[in-house]
DNA sequence: ATGCAGCATTTACATGCGTTAATGCACGCT
DNA sequence: AGCGTGCATTAACGCATGTAAATGCTGCAT
């Protein structure tokens, strides 16, 4: 999982043991559409998608919503484990999500036991960024076109990654008011758009399915390189 | 200073000399429009800037530039100590800059020395995900007038944190093409709607001066909130 | 003094995307 | 079967912002 503590170095089979009880130590089970935490509340616990599809927002004063990344199965949703900080944003489910929610203390000692787990952790907060600049570079630069296929290319390769995708297909639960607030568009754009993209052969979304028939040309229109998600030294794929 | 590491939690004497010898050790000065890391390099040191402005952009394979946030004195450019990563985006100078650069191996050694200092630096990275958070929902939701004012807003705010403002004014090096890269507007619009900033009061800016006469109003137009910045917890500013 | 070079400003015009609102479609509930 | 509810689609129109290119200004180098 692009995101998840256990794919990144090389943790032993004890260190994977370790954050498989910690994970399955406190699973909650929540519907679509539920605020996990709100913007101003306290930070007291770090929380792990096992299953399901969440985000991240940020709300304006006068309502306007931002969403900042999509969660999928493995994410870690906030890496800041010895912070203890009031959010400056918030996070929902999309779908009904299957959620671990590990007590910063747990995991502090989690990582005092392994500078394995450490290294993982600061490897998870590298990539979240990485992608926070890259979804501001895409808000700022790229085409609404190019915007729409940026967001499949991303979400289908970290898909993917934790294999997630059937092929050319995947599983795509987000509606076109979501991409739109995703993308800084409005859902009617969002609308015109995919259904370019649709004459142009591109993708096929319909039924929560999204199918990338020519991933490569999608890529290129969308001007997508995957090495902001720094795939390479991931570990093979694990979930829990 | 914002991103300053003796800026957050209580340090001891000992830990601020330590920082403050660290910083010393290795001291470039470059000229202004400089890169000093590009997208693609490997990461070797850390650098923290001492003086002047920089900036961290990406950029698209035809060209089109974003730039992804400001430096300013203090402020630590690349968290990241602990993973061997090639960059996915560039830095480089505005001003002439002074910066020091610290070798990763000495940045490790300090942090296993202090664990206060270890904590800074989990600081550092929260704020600057929360000010990369902050950019992507300004470009994604604000209007032009408002991005321009929050970038503003921004600025002033972290600029007074380290001293660096006099009343309601600061140095501003930005060129309008600048504020225009960082905001995903032209640089056309940018001066227009600079003009409406200063018809309506809330800015004057020339000769690289910025002056806010109702840093208040312009925070209220700009949906400004500092939290994001998370300045409670700062030290006091101290600069190297 | 002159002249370049980098920015800021202005103008005229084009367009991508937003706004509003109606209509359609599919699925789940009773 | 019938209805309600979320989403997707379509349409008409407006505007914020982009594009292109000329002009002006200011400071610096010679």
């Amino acid at each position: 999982m692009s995101l998840h503590l256990s794919a990144f170095g090389k943790l032993s089979e004890a260190e994977r043991n370790l954050i498989e009880t910690v994970l399955k130590k406190r699973v909650r089970v929540l519907p679509a559409r539920y605020d996990v935490v709100r913007e101003g509340d306290e930070s007291r616990v770090v929380h792990v998608v096992l299953d399901g599809w969440a985000q991240r927002y940020k709300q304006l004063a006068d309502g306007r919503r931002q969403i900042l990344t999509f969660f999928v199965a493995g994410d870690l949703c906030d890496p800041n484990v010895f912070v203890p900080r009031t959010m400056d944003h918030s996070i929902s489910t999309i779908t009904p999500v299957r959620l671990a929610e590990i007590p910063k203390p747990d995991f502090r000692e989690m990582i005092q036991a392994s500078p394995n787990i450490a290294q993982a952790l600061w490897w998870i907060s590298l990539v979240t960024v990485a992608i926070q600049r890259e979804w501001t570079t895409s808000i700022g630069q790229r085409t609404a076109y190019e915007r729409i296929a940026h967001l499949f290319c991303e979400m289908f390769v970290r898909l993917r990654t934790v294999g997630l995708t059937q092929g050319a297909a995947c599983d795509f639960p987000l509606t076109q008011s979501d991409i739109a607030e995703a993308t800084g568009l409005t859902q009617v754009h969002v609308n015109r758009t995919i259904q370019e993209m649709r004459r142009d052969g591109l993708v096929e979304l319909r039924h929560r399915q999204l199918v990338l028939p020519d991933l490569d040309r999608l890529m290129s229109v969308a001007l997508f390189s995957a090495s902001y998600l720094h795939l390479d030294h991931i570990d093979k794929p694990m979930l829990a």
